[in-house]
DNA sequence: GCAATATTTACACCCAGTGCCAGAACAAGT
DNA sequence: ACTTGTTCTGGCACTGGGTGTAAATATTGC
């Protein structure tokens, strides 16, 4: 049902692809769609909550005297590691999610447990609240990093994925106050 | 009229509150409203372009020798210096963009051509372009930092906004990756 | 006062999303 | 096979945001 809806939007565009258009290429009522999926938007993303989870597992699993920025840069690599056969419906997924502006913004939305997972990590290394400015900027700015390196990975169609989600969280780590210094 | 639409936000929430309501507390047909503002959302923000121009007129002044991560916080800061008067209002505002889930992912369009205006001044201070994955990467946790300090600020009403702006873009520029070692 | 122009309005749309209810399909237990 | 309960599906009417269009109503300039 997903895949014929992201057949459409590959074909027509997001905007001009009805949810009236998917309920018929599916074969089924408008209604059931909306019985699948909350909204359009929500088509777009796949079973994030498995993303989600590999997160908290990879951060859970980190050593105790491994510094913040690698266990955090680690665990987000190391959940966001496909097999090749994946990568291009992952690639399809984040396409739109990074080009249309209805989905850019969804994903503030969709990724808030995910940033949720991740400040609770950071209070529970640092000693604070999940809602302390410190862990709430981690937790934002990581996620920040995050899509810029997916949009630079779907820009580029030889990028490896890990890699550049590696390489974008190791500038994010290291502090971009001194680059260029 | 975006004040009339702000007090009926603030009185009977951002979704409680349909277009028809806004078009009659300012005694004008819902087609007008559509007139002056692009969206519903759109409401919320205020003459952002001002706060644009300021952040660009900001970098435009640091010196060349000034470290990235210092000119961005200054600017960034600077631009966000209100009067006591307006803060209230500015407060309001953001207590929305901040909370209601539609808004908070608007702003992520709302803010692109600002995220572009950094990028573009990394771009000319390493030297590269600005859709690089630097360049981008400090744009949008820059953006991602100012949000969180935002929401900060909101939840704490003694809080001083630019100090909490300033000591988010530290946190931000000095990397978070050493935290708590 | 009149003509050119800009603003406002009414009206008819489209589309996403929701609530509700009736019926179809399916899974048992007897 | 028959009933009973449940889950899935479809239809329908409705709300609300947003757009296109063309008529009506100011507003401006002369």
């Amino acid at each position: 049902m997903s895949a014929t809806a992201l057949a459409l939007f590959a074909r027509n565009g997001f905007e001009e692809t009805t949810m009236d258009d998917i309920a018929e290429g599916v074969g089924v009522s408008r209604r059931t769609v909306f019985r699948y999926f909350t909204s359009k938007n929500d088509i777009v993303w796949g079973d994030f909550a498995t993303v989600r989870a590999r997160l908290r597992a990879h951060l859970a699993e980190s050593p105790a005297d491994e510094p913040l920025g690698d266990a955090i840069r680690r665990a987000v690599v190391a959940s966001n590691r496909y097999e090749a056969e994946e990568l291009p419906e992952l690639r399809a997924r984040m396409a739109l999610i990074t080009s249309v502006p209805a989905l850019q913004g969804h994903s503030m939305v969709r990724y808030e447990e995910w940033r949720g997972d991740l400040a609770e990590f950071v209070a529970l290394r640092l000693g604070g609240r999940a809602d302390d400015l410190v862990a709430q900027v981690v937790a934002q700015t990581t996620m920040a990093t995050a899509m810029t390196a997916f949009v630079d990975w779907v820009r580029n169609p030889e990028a490896d994925l890990e890699q550049r989600l590696d390489e974008a969280l190791r500038v994010l780590m290291a502090g971009i106050g001194r680059l260029g210094a």
